[in-house]
DNA sequence: CATGAATGAGCCTTCATTCAT
DNA sequence: AATGAATGAAGGCTCATTCAT
């Protein structure tokens, strides 16, 4: 999706430019725009016209998926039950960012080069923060969870699966896996301490 | 430390060439020979004999490092408390992570340019295995964590920390944090619905 | 003023490229078509279309301060005294070249992109060349100085005046300055060896 | 003549580079790295360790010539007669400006790469200073001069001299006349007045 | 007439590595 | 053993101009 209409042709190159960018993300290939541009069969500089820069193409590439995560959260939102609302968000979040290659780099970076991508970013983690305080409040985390933590802790299992390896399917595992630990973490942990009578 | 023994003007080059790496490591500069070697007021070549490639140099200024976690780790095979044990080794290698720069690239790599580094991340992995191999025989730690999940984790929280930025002394605290929370999440969740007498 | 008669559309676009142009010159910004038509928010084949190359429309940029300098030309000529007259009109051409910056590149051009702008320059140099020739006539400059120095010499004092450097003002100053010396040179100089009785 | 000693085969291909570029600079082609070093037939990265930039290489090439100019320096402020010093100096720079292409961007340029130009600059406009200084107070020149004029000056003429064009010879020619006509321009003009009886 | 996307040559620069001295 | 000069592929980016829409 162009921020503003662009010509039919030249909408078609920059969905092929943004194509071939995918490709290459997926394939763990460096974005590198004139790379992009040779596999895409164009000039330089018209990849350069589309994407001032490396990062402006990647956040392009991760803006669907980013997208998707948002409308998971406003799904989140509707729950009844603050604590499965959570953990099911971050359940998506984690399961996108060990799909989709471009995330992770896009969600780490401390600035953005598309105001779009700060945008999506924030309403994300408005909702994350949102879905926090609510979980909390209904004493269904532990309080010292910091809404700061969220990004970390999301982009620290993206990288933990990552290390560990394996096929999609399994990574998706592993990042349940993971995110499940972080969330026994998380629960509130009071009735642990139970001594007993 | 060489692995064979130099003459002793070379162990000094050798000595001059790491310490500077280690300088530049702790800068966050990317560890280049040819820099290093200007630095070091060698020639190139000086340092490519001693060193073959950057990957070599930055697991040389690691080893020292990866030395001190296996000393920690033999203390932790001797302490009688499981779970204990295997939380305080993870604390240090957790702590180690965000303090020295050098150890998460040469943690996360999963192929090494020096025997000596495979050796001693082997140690680590082994020792690890061992510790929480006892806390699950002890009851301490959750049955569904594979060893396999020891060093992912760890890079995990280091890369988190990352993100989560701040000064160093910050990072050890967010480091514990996060330690902490993954402990909580480890640990056997049967009490925790503590059903009573 | 555009060469033929231009439909009042086109018109309005082609003063307003004009005066695109004219402020990135004053702002010594380099006058690149692309750019302009950014700023003035056309395409760029419609600039193409106004001026073929960036030379042809600095040109039109640097043609009202032509225009104004054949006006003062027209008056030195009336003028009764020689030396006064040439050096009257040579003041304002080096006022001009110090305070327009479109004026110096134009001037010191070997071949014009617009024939307009040939026309220009050559009335201007006709009108130089008549004054210096009235003025040797009279004996108020030395013979020795032909009118193929005039646009060198002018030229010659604006690149001084910017090397020189300074702000506008300044820079006025400086050329009158260094023309004033030039005129003492230029002074016919027999008297000059007079010993006296 | 490096600043340092250099290897024998460097300080050959260092001579072949700055050969390589002293005919660029006399073809009044634009003095490019990547150029030169395709003409010298090194590797780019041998300009570039030479060389950091065209600027570097440039002034590189307008040192004997800055060099030379320096020993008319010093021979004119061995001469008795002020006037006659001042003006043969500036002739030699005159003279020198028309005929090497490297000098007059070097002696325009605000900020030097080197600091032996800097050096070399410094020293130059110090004799002209000194120079000037002489004459001024031997009265053979007009007192409103400043020495901060003498650069943007010569400049200045070296700028008509192009301009008017010709062949070397005549440049050499037109030079002379330019600074005669400044020269004359210069003198103390009290004897001007004198209308004899 | 107007548009503005596309072009692609070409410049600058860096870096890991080799090899003559 | 030590040196450090040389390499040259590769990446980043700009700009004047053309041409399909």
């Amino acid at each position: 999706m162009a921020t503003t209409q662009l010509r039919k042709d030249a909408a078609r190159n920059w969905d092929r430019i943004v194509a071939v960018a995918r490709d290459l993300v997926d394939q763990g290939a460096p974005l590198q725009l004139n790379d992009v541009a040779r596999r895409a069969e164009f000039g330089v500089a018209t990849v350069y016209r589309h994407f001032a820069t490396p990062e402006a193409l990647l956040e392009t590439v991760a803006t669907p998926c980013l997208e998707t995560l948002i409308t998971h959260g406003r799904h989140a939102l509707a729950d009844t039950d603050p604590g499965r609302a959570l953990e099911g968000f971050l359940s998506r979040v984690a399961e996108a960012q060990v799909t989709d290659a471009a995330l992770a780099p896009v969600a780490a970076a401390t600035t953005d080069s598309l105001p779009r991508t700060t945008e999506l970013k924030e309403t994300l983690a408005a909702t994350g923060t949102t879905l926090l305080d609510r979980a909390r409040e209904a004493g269904a985390v532990r309080p010292d969870l910091s809404s700061a933590d969220l990004v970390p802790l999301m982009c620290g299992i993206a990288y933990a699966v990552n290390i560990h390896g394996g096929a999609t399917a399994d990574r998706i595992d592993t990042a349940h896996h993971y995110l499940a630990l972080l969330f026994e973490g998380l629960r509130v942990t009071g009735t642990r301490a139970c001594p007993g009578p």
